[in-house]
DNA sequence: TGATTAATTAACGTATTGGTTTAATATTGC
DNA sequence: GCAATATTAAACCAATACGTTAATTAATCA
């Protein structure tokens, strides 16, 4: 897989907000499929594929214990976009120093 | 517009590599439809609409030049999606420095 | 073995995406 | 007004996304 399908499976993936909240309920450790859908109000495939996604773009890895599946957060994707949109701190940084100065434009007293 | 939409919305529009491209020459300065579509082996209704996706998002803003529609970038969707995929770092620092244990570790002459 | 629990697959419906081509609109300049 | 240029809108198509319910697989345990 290029850089670029990397991105993209990443940024796919997070455009989502059920699967967003899911790699937040990760944060706290691996959970089982049941116990992630647990406060969706969506059946359990739906989350099932959602995972899927996730697990597509490597957000998420999953284990074997007895009947569960267990998954767990993998924050690669997340430093690698982290890394993509630093990219445009430049700019950003540019726009908030022109905005400062413009403020203290508005400040001066007018002459 | 929720944080959650912005989010969904800016995740989205990222998703796809002739936006992501769109976006990275516009680091040059604002451009017309015609010139950001020039690169691109696709039709001029397409790089329409994939600049409407931008937009949408908040990521371009356009202007009115004569008969052209010059497109700028704006980063300030980038920076909010920075500071989420930032939240995440404690958890990637910690598995950078479990590696760098493991290595350690492994390092080790066997006694 | 058979029942139970966990999770996925299959089949389906509807909406959205990402592209096309053709037609329409907006603005300029002669 | 009319031609030229820039851009968008309309209509269409195939593929993907996101959800459902019902059926299936996988593993445990009595």
């Amino acid at each position: 897989m290029t850089d670029a399908d990397r991105l993209d499976a990443t940024f796919h993936a997070l455009a989502n907000p059920t699967r967003r909240a899911i790699l937040a309920r990760l944060v706290d450790g691996a959970q089982s499929v049941n116990d992630l859908a647990a406060p969706f109000d969506m059946s359990l495939p739906a989350i099932s594929k959602h995972i899927r996604v996730l697990e597509g773009a490597g957000l998420v890895t999953r284990g074997r214990d007895a009947q569960f599946r267990p998954c767990a957060l993998n924050p690669e994707p997340l430093k690698e976009i982290s890394t993509w949109a630093e990219q445009y701190r430049p700019i950003w940084d540019a726009r908030f120093d022109a905005m400062t100065e413009l403020l203290e434009t508005m400040k001066e007293p007018r002459t």
